[in-house]
DNA sequence: GCCTTTCTTGAGCGATCACTCAAGTATATA
DNA sequence: TATATACTTGAGTGATCGCTCAAGAAAGGC
C-alpha cells in the first residue's frame, strides 16, 4: 500500500479550530489556514474538501472539548459548583485565541446569508444548552437548587448570560471577573 | 453656482447601516451598497471616501438614534421603567435588520484584526454603558433602586445581559421574549 | 446663450478570494 | 528492485474584492 500523511489530522484541526475562533469565517483565508497548517491547497482540499468542511470540524471539535471540560469540572466539584466556576473558566484563559464564544461568532457572522456553518453553529448551542439544563437537573436533584426552577428556563437564561459574558471580555478595558462572579453570585440565589 | 447632489445623505446613512447591521462588514460589498443605495461607485467615493468611513457613519446613526429612543423612554415612564423595558424592545421589532447589536457584531468581527472600526465600537458600547449608568443613578435618586449599589456596576452587568440577550435573540428557536422578561424582573429586585 | 463648478457614470485597475489539477515524490507491497 | 498507490507541490483558474478616474451631464451665476 501507499504513502501515509504526514500530519496528524487532530492537530491541525485544533489549529484551523484557533484561527477560525479568533479570526472568524471570512476572516480567515485559505492563505492563513496554508500558513498555520504547512499545507499546499492540493494538500488541503484532499485533505478537508473545503474551508467550510473544515470549519464545521473545527466547531464540532470546539464544542467536544468545551462539553468535556465541564463534564470533567461537574465529576469533580458537583453541578452546581461546575456551573458557578464555568463562566470565570470561559474568560479567565489569556492563551484561549479569543473571549467570545466561537458559536455565537459564526452565528452572527453567517446567520444573515443564511449560511449552512450558521445553522449548524445554533444546532451547537442547543447541544450546549441541553447540557447545562442536566447539570441544573443535577442539582436539583442534590437538593442544592429549589426544585420550582425549570432547568430549561435557567439554562436558557444561563446561556444567554454567557454570551454576554464573553462578549463584554472580548472589549478593552472591561473587568469580565467581575460579571462571571455577579453571574455565579445569582445562582447560589435560586 | 453648480449642481446639487440627487440623494439624502441622511437617508443614504439609515439605508447602509441597515446593511451593515444585518450583514455585518466583510459580509456587506460594495455591489450590495451600490445596489441598496443606488449610487455608482464614483458617486458613492466622492460622497462617503470609502466603505470604512460610511460604516463608522452608520455606526454613529445607530448609536446616536438608539441612544435618543431610550432617552425618550426615560423621559416618559421613569428611568428604570425605562430600563425594565428595554430589553423587549430591542428584541421585538420584526422589522429590524437583525436582532444581536450592531457594536457587538462589528466589535467580534473586526477585534482579532485590529480593525480601527472595532476600537470605534468598543467606544460607542461604553458611550451606551453610560447612559445606562446614568439612569440607574436617576433611578437612585428617585427611590427606585437601593443606593447600597453602585451604578456603574449595574450598568456593566446590565449591559451584558443585554448583548447576550440580543445574541440569543438572533438564534432560531429562542423565546428572546421570555429571557428580557427575566433581565426586566432582575432589576425589580435590586 | 455661455461658463464654471459639481455630480454622475461605468469601464476597468491590481489584489485577493476559494479552489483545481497535472506533474512530481515518497512509501508499502510484490 | 519494480510497481502501484497515495500524498505533495505550486502555478494558475475565474470570480470578486475595494477602489480610481477620465469623460459626460446637469444646474447654478453671468
Amino acid at each position: 500500500m501507499p504513502r501515509k500523511p504526514n500530519f496528524d489530522r487532530n492537530d491541525l484541526i485544533e489549529r484551523a479550530r484557533d484561527l477560525f475562533w479568533q479570526r472568524g469565517w471570512s476572516g480567515t483565508s485559505l492563505k492563513d489556514l496554508e500558513a498555520v497548517l504547512q499545507m499546499k491547497p492540493g494538500s488541503f482540499y484532499a485533505a478537508f474538501g473545503s474551508k467550510d468542511a473544515l470549519f464545521e470540524l473545527a466547531m464540532q471539535k470546539y464544542v467536544a472539548d468545551g462539553s468535556a471540560r465541564l463534564q470533567e469540572l461537574a465529576s469533580k466539584d458537583g453541578p452546581l459548583e461546575a456551573l458557578k466556576r464555568w463562566p470565570a473558566l470561559a474568560v479567565e484563559n489569556e492563551t484561549s485565541p479569543a473571549k467570545a464564544c466561537m458559536l455565537s461568532k459564526t452565528l452572527l457572522e453567517l446567520h444573515a446569508h443564511n449560511h449552512p456553518l450558521a445553522e449548524q453553529a445554533n444546532l451547537h448551542l442547543l447541544k450546549m444548552e441541553e447540557q447545562f439544563a442536566d447539570l441544573f437537573r443535577q442539582a436539583q436533584m442534590a437538593g442544592d437548587i429549589d426544585k420550582s426552577h425549570d432547568p430549561q428556563v435557567l439554562a436558557r437564561r444561563y446561556q444567554s448570560d454567557l454570551l454576554g459574558l464573553r462578549v463584554s471580555a472580548e472589549r478593552d478595558g472591561i473587568n469580565a471577573q467581575a460579571i462571571a462572579k455577579e453571574i455565579a453570585d445569582g445562582l447560589s440565589r435560586l
